[in-house]
DNA sequence: CCCTGATTCGC
DNA sequence: GCGAATCAGG
């Protein structure tokens, strides 16, 4: 495969939308993330606002190999105001459509609950009842059990950040756990939070 | 071990 | 220019 405009287009759009290079090469086939990060190295549109991979930041000008004396630095003398607070999530989640949370006893979170959630994107209010797999339910359940129960300032962006108990209490606590790739809660939570279009419509109550 | 992006360097 | 190998970190 070789990079065509199209799929160079591709690249800087999926990049742009803070895709990971793997996803981005899963979309357009025939490549290794490797590859997909190699070409956005060279199109020059490497840095973007917030990658899990933390490597990025830390290493920014990491070892100087033998050799000659590199190219001269280049002076950046940047003026750079207010560059990027805030890349370009609103695009990503196609086809989901959050849910209402509901505890163990399947009792609707209250509104100032949610308002603690940090969360990531999405997190709307969304009204309604909702009605979630018992499998997905079961498995919160069996997963809050075993939650590491963090603190607010303990998340990140790879931490679980479903809420579990009244924040006005002391059991107050989040999940905590591995976030799936790019989203902000676990597997199970995900499991909960995010449910297709399709399953969700036509689900006789 | 899974994942992430960054860098190097032979091709 | 390309991308596998490798590195560094979560």
């Amino acid at each position: 495969m070789s990079w065509t405009d199209e799929r160079v287009e591709t690249l800087k759009k999926m990049w742009g939308e803070g895709q990971s290079a793997s996803q981005i090469a899963k979309e357009l086939g025939g490549v290794t993330r490797n590859a997909v990060i190699g070409k956005v190295h060279r199109l020059g549109l490497s840095n973007r606002a917030a990658a899990s991979g933390a490597a990025a930041a830390t290493k920014a000008a990491p070892k100087e190999k033998p050799a000659a004396a590199t190219k001269a630095a280049a002076p950046k003398a940047a003026p750079k105001p207010t560059p990027a607070p805030t890349p370009a999530p609103a695009a990503a989640v196609p086809a989901v459509k959050e849910v209402v949370e509901l505890d163990e006893n399947g009792i609707p979170i209250s509104a100032a609950r949610r308002a603690i959630i940090p969360a990531g994107q999405p997190l709307p209010p969304q009204p309604s009842a909702n009605e979630i797999s018992p499998e997905a339910l079961a498995k919160v359940s069996e997963v809050e059990k075993g939650a590491k129960r963090i603190s607010l300032m303990e998340l990140t962006e790879k931490t679980c950040k479903w809420p579990v108990g009244d924040p006005a209490t002391d059991d107050f606590w989040f999940c905590g756990l591995g976030v799936q790739a790019g989203k902000p809660y676990c597997e199970a939570h995900v499991g909960v939070a995010f449910q297709p279009m399709s399953s969700r419509r036509d689900r006789r109550r």
